[in-house]
DNA sequence: TCGTTTCATATTGTCAACAATCTTTGTCGA
DNA sequence: TCGACAAAGATTGTTGACAATATGAAACGA
């Protein structure tokens, strides 16, 4: 098996998601160094392409560049996790009212099916699974709004909120529950404009009051453990 | 002179920008293919840090990067120019109704004074700095509206309206004039949410509106000329 | 003992050569 | 004459080595 995982090359993204989701499961903590020889260790490539790898978490804002120093896991302050909702309402009250009067059967559709895998994520236990699909049911959102620019700048934001939840989220408190997920959906599916917006609003506020400002765990582990193939 | 360019070295940043103003400013039509070798040779350093350069561009919509084929002007579809300008009305009509209740009195000197230089820069004929200027206009608005966030996130736009303004704007018609940015500036000033959203509206659909759909010029001229130190 | 300077180490930034891939040109056959 | 195939050339992708820089430890002086 290793044999294996030693031959076929890896993709920048299989190492841009193993990343990612070490960050989102809070296996990394905020503030953690990521040494390039390190990683291009773990994963067996050159240190050019963890480089690059690097700075496309960067662009996402979920690791901090330093000139000369290298990569940290970045460690956002309760004012740029208080900007990011803004910056979500901004995008998302939007697309949803705009869904309201172009989406379609098959669309609604696509999104119903959504919130079922996610009641099932979510009852199964899967933390992982399940902050995921939150995020990409938002960002379903947005295909289904046909905004192309806009789906892709809410991409960012998502996995900015997912490293802020990481870091601020009350314990027990599992991210979004699927129910204002769905009812969102019916809001959409009614048509009803105003409330989808009101309900969107709602949702992200109730995520963004759930944010502890208190406790910063900081967990420091082997990096090796975590990532290893 | 030219041993002295040869002698300083050139930063990232300002390799990108002088790409970045030969698109702006016409002198490289979309399509244009941007072979990393001849880059390297223009600018004496080495292929490594030009293919930086061109992933940034990339990152912000200017380029698009195709594997094993190289870097191309982007050619944005009509639909994607639409596109922007929605994504623009969206954060940017929420950034001006925000200004309107947080603004101080030293923001609104900023923005008059802004709208001053604009004024020069039009009347005196100097297009590269009309756009320039221009965007820095609604860059400066989303710095006053402190949200980090959304003014990265327009950045990035703005940085796409140019290239569009480039390939799809009617001759003749100089940008988004300094009046319209003076009109928002008053009703900033004035506190009137309603209108200053109103009015930002109005100007980001003007703009748009001044899109020629038909004329897909084509300006293809050696790049050693324009970019030439 | 504390602060400062110096040196060794570790890490990132840069580069030029090599490998892989794609495009173009030339040739052959129908 | 046209199309397919093959080789040559050009261009991007990748790698490992070297240079520049920052960090931390040790030595020194007050």
């Amino acid at each position: 098996m290793d044999a294996e995982a030693a031959r076929r090359p890896v993709t920048d993204q299989e190492i841009y998601e193993k990343i990612w989701d070490a960050i989102a499961e809070r296996q990394i903590g905020p503030g953690t160094r990521l040494k390039e020889e390190q990683l291009s260790d773990i994963f067996s490539v050159s240190r050019a392409r963890v480089r690059q790898v690097l700075q496309n978490l960067a662009r996402d804002g979920l690791i901090t560049l330093v000139p000369n120093r290298g990569a940290f896991v970045a460690k956002p302050s309760i004012e740029e996790a208080r900007d990011v909702f803004f910056a979500r309402r901004t995008i998302e009250e939007r697309l949803v009212e705009r869904l309201c009067s172009t989406i379609g059967a098959e669309g609604i559709e696509r999104l119903r099916r959504h919130v079922d895998d996610e009641r099932k994520a979510h009852s199964g236990g899967e933390v992982a699974t399940a902050i995921r699909l939150s995020g990409a049911f938002h960002l379903l959102i947005a295909d289904l709004a046909q905004s192309q620019i806009l789906a892709g700048l809410l991409r960012d934001l998502i996995s900015r909120t997912s490293l802020i939840m990481a870091m601020y989220q009350q314990k027990d408190v599992l991210s979004c529950g699927p129910d204002e997920h769905a009812a969102i959906v019916d809001s959409i599916t009614a048509r009803d404009a105003k409330k989808a917006l009101a309900v969107m609003h709602h949702h992200l506020a109730h995520i963004e009051n759930q944010l502890d400002l208190e406790s910063e765990r900081v967990v420091a582990r082997d990096l090796e453990d975590i990532l290893g193939l």
